[in-house]
DNA sequence: ACAGGAGGTTAGCGTTCACTAACTTCGTCC
DNA sequence: GGACGAAGTTAGTGAACGCTAACCTCCTGT
């Protein structure tokens, strides 16, 4: 059982970039429905901390349940986790694959990343909180996938920013990762305004890297 | 027990920003070592995913022996996060309260803030992560000190920076948190390096802001 | 010398929780 | 119209874990 405050419905409006299965238009099948209350519930109190019963609850049936989808509640943040860093690193690398100012490029990848973390909350905070909780197997495969993206962030930054070396830009780009996720934290502000805020601020960091 | 890859010796150098008592020069107390200890592992792993025993061996005793210092782990966790965000609205305040220009009082926040997650990287991920598994008392203490120390930040940025609206800045300040919170992705550059890399890249956000 | 308390030990209790087993329900296809 | 499989239910099992109880071992002060 959730603890504390927990208040009315969970189950947020899993939007395009949910990992895999929903891209059509229909309505999202129960694997999804799942995996989208699980996300939510992961990010309030982390993976530990919920229990199957719970994630069951949040789309109206019981715990065991689950099992009739996912092999193991293991396996279910198995595959939000690499799902989310499949999409981050096609996103990017679609992204850097376009032609153009470098400066557009860089400014297209902030923006792109910036857009997936004002729509998916959730599932960011659980992508950088709830690694450790994953299977040796699906962590080894998410690292892997982590590291190309930030590679793909690191070869465009210093496209656009050429004084940068490696160790620099690569240390930059974690900064910004994390400047962006802070999206969860921040409900203050309408959707688009925070969204072109992130964007300004990220895109200033950067410059002023040295 | 803790499942996966957990290498050689915890126990970080606890260095002075440890919360309460350490400060003066002494050898720690166990008191102290143990939180250390306990913070090492609930960065690592999360709270939920340590255990007693794990705290424990980490400091060279067995699990229940740490009901000798802590009335429970609940305890434990409460007691090392609001040290964290009491140390840190302290000396935030003590900042702003400085006279000078500024943006000098500016940057000397920023500076501070980068200091701590430098020193303390594993306090930090704590902070950030595990406020879910705080008991209820804590979690409301907690989040005032952290809202206090938010106010303290958009006061200090918005003088710096005077066409901020309070809600923008009040958002820059949360996403400079994850910004300079980046430190525990961040093993690549030489301390100092990093620390400097770090005080620029939010400089820039903050001035970007708009 | 020894009383007492601080700080450690092992054994065990009760709860929580992931997962399984066995059974039911219901829509679909021939 | 009945076989079948997908998707649900309840009951239960075994392990993990927080915490307590009871006991031991020193160090310290009088």
């Amino acid at each position: 059982m959730i603890p504390s405050a927990a208040s009315g419905s969970a189950a947020g409006s899993a939007a395009s970039p949910s990992g895999a299965s929903p891209s059509g238009g229909g309505k999202p099948s129960r694997r999804d429905q799942i995996l989208a209350a699980a996300a939510e519930l992961f990010a309030q109190h982390g993976f530990r901390g919920v229990g199957i019963d719970d994630i069951g609850a949040a789309v109206g049936i019981t715990g065991p349940a689950l099992y009739r989808h996912f092999r193991s509640k293991d396996a279910m943040l198995g595959e939000m986790l690499t799902g989310i860093s499949e999409y981050l690193l096609a996103g990017g690398t679609e992204r850097v694959g376009r032609t153009g100012e470098a400066d557009e490029i860089l400014a297209g990848l902030v923006r792109f990343h910036v857009d997936f973390a004002l729509q998916q909350p959730a599932l960011i905070t659980v992508h950088e909180r709830s690694l450790a909780s994953l299977a040796d197997e699906d962590r080894r495969r998410v690292r892997r996938l982590q590291r190309q993206y930030v590679e793909v962030w690191v070869t465009a930054l210093r496209t656009a920013v050429p004084r940068l070396d490696e160790p620099h830009a690569r240390s930059a780009a974690h900064a910004v990762f994390g400047l962006i996720n802070s999206t969860p934290h921040n409900r203050h502000l309408p959707h688009e305004d925070l969204a072109e805020l992130l964007t300004r601020l990220a895109l200033g960091a950067l410059y002023a890297a040295k």
